[in-house]
DNA sequence: TCTTAACTTCACAAATTTGTGAAATCAATG
DNA sequence: CATTGATTTCACAAATTTGTGAAGTTAAGA
C-alpha cells in the first residue's frame, strides 16, 4: 500500500472517509467557515495520524498547492491547527489535536468581546437612559455573562475530559 | 419631529447611530452572519420601539424593498426578529426583543447538533478503534459535553437577568 | 368586488469571493 | 554557495453572492 493511500487516513474505505470530510465540511461552512478552510480541518480531522503534509492534502483534496497554503495559514491564524517542520525533509506538516477546538472556541470569545466594545459603544451614543440603550445594555450584560460561562465550562470540560479519556 | 427621524431611533445623533448599526453590523458579518441580515438587526437594535417598518428600515439603511424583504425573512427563520401585522394599517413590523440572543443560541446549538451527528457518521465509517475514529469520539463527547452546558447557562442566566433587571 | 398600499418574487447586473497557474521565495543538503 | 524540493505570493478567470428594478401577490378599506 502506498504512502498516499495511507495519507488521506485510508486504512479504511476511502470512498466513505472522503464522503465524511465533504459532509462535515460542509456544515462547518453553514456555520460560516470558508469553504477550503474548512475542508483542510475535515481531511486532518478525519487522518490517523492528525496531520498531513501540504501535498497530501492537495491530492486528498483535489486542490492545487495554492489552496492549500492559504487554507492552512488561515486555520493556525485561527489555533485551528498547528504547523511542524518535519527535522528530515523540506515539507512541512499541519496537525489538528483533539483538543483543539477549545482554542477555536477561544476564538469565538475573542468575538463575542468585540461585540461586547461594539455594544458598549453603542450605549454610549445611543444613551444609557434611552429605551434602546437599556436593551442593549442588557445584551450586553449577557455576552459579559456568557463570556463567564464559558471560562467555567472550559474548566469543568477539562475535569470531565479527565475522567473519561485519561490525562492530557 | 417628522416620525420618519423618530424611525432610525434618532432621538439622538442620527450619525453616531448609524455609525453603531453600521460597526456592530460589520461585527456581525465578521462572526459569519450575511451583511444585510446583520445591518437590519443592527438597527433594529439601536431603535428605541426595538421595531421598524419595511419602510423604515430601507430608508435607514438605505437600500431596496426587496433587500428588506430577503433580510427579515432570513432574520426571521433563525427566530432573531418577530413579525407582526400592525392591526391599524397593512403595514408589517419587525421586533427584536431584548432576550432574541437566546433564540440565536438555541439556533447554534441546532448547529452543534448536526456537528454532533456528521462526526458520529465519521466515527462509524472509519471505525472507532482507529486513531482518527477515537480522536472523532473526544471530539464528539466534547460537543455534547458543551451541549448540556449551556441548557444549563441560560438556566443561571434567567436567574441572574431576574436579579439584575427585574422579572419578564 | 374593486382599488391600492405593502410586501414578495424573479431575472439580471455588479461586486465580491474563490481557486488556479506561474513566478518568487525559502530552506535543507551536497 | 549552488541546487532543488517545497511553500508562498500574485494576477487573473470562474463562480458565487448580493442587491436592484420590475412584475406579481396579498390583503385592507371603500
Amino acid at each position: 500500500m502506498s504512502e498516499a493511500a495511507e495519507a488521506g487516513g485510508a486504512g479504511r474505505d476511502p470512498e466513505s472517509v472522503s464522503k465524511f470530510v465533504e459532509g462535515f465540511a460542509a456544515q462547518l461552512v453553514e456555520a460560516g467557515m470558508q469553504r477550503m478552510p474548512a475542508r483542510v480541518f475535515a481531511a486532518l480531522l478525519s487522518s490517523d495520524s492528525g496531520s498531513l503534509t501540504s501535498a497530501e492534502l492537495g491530492e486528498c483534496l483535489q486542490v492545487s498547492p495554492a489552496a492549500v497554503s492559504g487554507a492552512v495559514r488561515y486555520l493556525s491564524q485561527q489555533h485551528m491547527v498547528s504547523r511542524e517542520r518535519e527535522p528530515g525533509s523540506r515539507r512541512e506538516r499541519y496537525r489538528v489535536h483533539s483538543n483543539q477546538w477549545y482554542e477555536a472556541l477561544t476564538n469565538r470569545e475573542a468575538i463575542l468581546k468585540r461585540w461586547e466594545s461594539a455594544l458598549r459603544e453603542g450605549v454610549a451614543s445611543l444613551g444609557a437612559d434611552t429605551p434602546a440603550g437599556r436593551r442593549m445594555s442588557e445584551t450586553l450584560a449577557f455576552f459579559e455573562f456568557v463570556d463567564g460561562e464559558i471560562t467555567a465550562m472550559m474548566e469543568r470540560w477539562r475535569v470531565h475530559r479527565e475522567k473519561v479519556f485519561g490525562s492530557p
